[in-house]
DNA sequence: AGCACATGCAAAGATAAGTTAGCAGGTGCT
DNA sequence: AGCACCTGCTAACTTATCTTTGCATGTGCT
């Protein structure tokens, strides 16, 4: 659910897509995807949330403090069959009421 | 997109469970689930622009129209890579913007 | 000191998504 | 006729998500 809900998102896909070519400090990453820093730091926090990215801090040799990130090498794999498996499925009750955390489908 | 963004929901995610087990008319859906009729078409619905399910209005022997709706075989891989070679990485210029539907990944 | 570049955060505004409530239509049975 | 089912729609509301704007911090160079 998370990954699925973060991943629901054309520019956090970008931000996926352009990691998958190699690491990236914020501002480089912002400027070559043509979007805002501030904006860009929101999909960053969620895509880091939820596992699929992840950031090192470092210092340039000119003394920049520069935040490096990178993909999560996920795997995630959709079918009717391995939903259902995931999903609890109690029939009748009210289930899906204020959760949302599921981490796994 | 579509597809990640329709699966991104709890109730979406629980209709295809269910209907993992086999078909069943929205009504019956809508009990076995616990939620409203009116909710659960609109979740339907989504979920049937996306290509997840199908649906088929048929007769009863006794005269009552039924819709019912089953789950269509999909199956998303996602990966880094995946993401990588659908996503068109057009470096500079603003691209997100406005484009919403991929059906791809 | 002033400029260029780096990070970080949050309030506020704009959009999108989810949900309910209420109405419409139809069939069959008592 | 009245009740119990079935479907379908939408207007209005609530809530969540996205995006912008603006400010604060720090470094190095001219």
């Amino acid at each position: 659910m998370l990954t699925l809900a973060t991943l629901a998102n054309p520019h956090r896909l970008r931000v996926v897509a352009v990691l998958a070519g190699g690491r990236k400090y914020v501002s480089q990453l912002a400027r070559e995807m043509g979007i805002s820093r501030a904006l860009l730091q929101v999909h960053l926090k969620k895509l880091e949330a939820a596992g699929l990215v992840s950031a090192q801090m470092e210092i340039s040799p000119d003394g920049k403090a520069m935040k490096f990130y990178e993909v999560t090498p996920f795997a995630v794999h959709l079918t009717p069959e391995s939903i259902a498996a995931v999903v609890p499925e109690m029939t009748g009750t009210d289930t899906a009421r204020g959760r949302d955390e599921k981490g796994t489908v």
